[in-house]
DNA sequence: CTCAATTACGCGCTGCGTAAGGATA
DNA sequence: TATCCTTACGCAGCGCGTAATTGAG
């Protein structure tokens, strides 16, 4: 249990190739495969069936633990670390492209006035990847956004011991093309647009919205990137329908038509994540964007 | 950040001493050196001061990342090992010494009329254990009985996904030396007892009372066993009182006098701890422990 | 037959133990 | 001075790469 086999396990099995896992390792294919069987037999057990590569049972829920425990390492390693770094003025924030909104800028403006030495260097991920790099230090504040009921906390992958706090919540509209029977409308129940088709996006995942609202929300159009613009752009071609902050749709629709949803209240809520803080720069920051 | 020498940096740390870390773990002094100085290498930064050996603030932030993140390193081994071995019909259960009450003494004799075949070891262990030896695999079931609020779980300690679920609750009762002058109530408030000596034993933590309670409860004498029978003889000769779940007092007070609590309402709550389990003669007792 | 994983084998590096050295109460 | 940690040094075993081999599609 090597972390260091570990992860070439993890490699492998999500490359489905030993020699993929190799090249993206820095290692000889001849490598992979020995620290493959050394896993194996420390074990007992198979872990991966060859040809093709993929996990048996027992690998299947040897990858269930590894990533978890891989980032839980990292983020250890980063913790100590940072104890020992001297505060910086140089903060360095991720955030989900959403959820750098007008209260979240505003109150970041606010920050950087009180705070002239303030540098901050603000990047966008996807929410899956936020909690691990605000855990494995290589940002020290996250700023998550994802839909979910009034005042309900966000679901973000366990990744070790940090500090979460609500910043904003936002009521969310449906975007419609403007052709389309239910523009128009002042309010729009989602229970009445479970059988339209829908924008797969992450700006608004449909598995997320299933789980709020229920079964349904088929898929039209299947977006893989997080550019606003795009979906807009999408919506108005009538390629499906999908769920934005109001503040996130120009002022009058543009090219789309947005109506407020009226049941049931879903909002999009943003999180602020950090790990334990020097006092500091950072710790402002973190006050200053929680509000 | 090796484990191997996560592992040697934590028992260095426990007793305060490379020789005797080097006793416990096979190894010599050298070798302990040599480990502790490339996890410092490896970091960057001083652990440990010497001569007194203990942690720099480095060193502690990294202890506490340790335990957790080695406890799962097993756990997670003790898992994907579980997936592989078949259904044994000899179970393991750990139990803290009051978990095993008359409810789940009488649902495990239920559970074992219905399946002859079961076969089950039981052994008591200290709370903070508890959860470990059940992430690790070294009992299929844990039985964690502690003081909480009605219908409040408890507080166990993290040791990564496990199941829990309530077995029961039952009221406590304040346990007097006979010749105390509460002793003959028909009920009493804690916070009337708050100035009283008090017996601090794992049994009856008096961290826990004054987490639920309030400050307060000074310690008459501190005992570290968890023999029931003791705890009474001692209450009985009035060191100090004591709460016990009223099943564990004998009928008519024995040598002690028991009074039931008012108020606050607090319960011994007993929950039932797990693994996944394969099915088979273990879900099989952990639904008739769950009741 | 081809491609990819496994096995064989040799070498270099890591990490241990022995033993000498150094720091601190 | 005694104790305990550190450093020097040599050896053994581990893990990698090269290259030959096996085996599945």
């Amino acid at each position: 249990m090597d972390p260091h086999l570990l992860t070439t396990f993890v490699t492998v099995a999500r490359h489905g190739s030993f020699s993929a896992a190799a090249a993206e390792l820095g290692y000889t294919q001849s490598a992979i495969s020995q620290q493959i069987a050394a896993l194996e037999a420390d074990l007992g057990l198979a872990l991966l069936r060859r040809r093709p590569v993929e996990p048996t049972p027992a690998g299947r829920r040897l990858l269930e633990h590894a990533g978890p425990l891989l980032l839980r390492l990292r983020a250890a390693r980063a913790d100590v670390l940072r104890t020992a770094a001297e505060p910086s003025h140089l903060l360095r924030v991720a955030a989900t492209p959403l959820a750098v909104n007008p209260v979240v800028a505003a109150r970041l403006a606010a920050a950087r006035a009180a705070q002239p030495r303030l540098e901050v260097r603000l990047r966008t991920c996807r929410a899956e990847r936020l909690a691990a790099l605000v855990a494995e230090g290589r940002a020290e504040l996250g700023l998550a956004g994802g839909i979910a009921a009034p005042s309900d906390p966000l679901r973000l992958p366990e990744s070790g011991p940090m500090s979460t706090a609500g910043v904003s919540e936002e009521d969310l509209v449906v975007v419609l093309e403007p052709g389309h029977p239910l523009a128009g409308r002042a309010r729009l129940r989602l229970a009445d647009l479970i059988d339209a088709r829908w924008l797969d996006t992450p700006l608004c995942p449909l598995t997320r919205l299933r789980d709020l609202v229920g079964d349904g929300f088929p898929v039209g159009l299947e977006y893989e990137g997080d550019d606003v613009h795009t979906v807009l752009t999408l919506a108005a071609a009538g390629h499906g329908l999908t769920l934005l902050p109001a503040s996130a749709v120009p002022a009058g629709g543009g090219p789309v038509c947005a109506v407020p949803v009226a049941a049931p209240r879903l909002v999009h809520r943003v999180e602020l994540l950090h790990a334990a803080l020097p006092p500091g720069p950072a710790t402002a920051l973190a006050a200053a964007l929680a509000g």
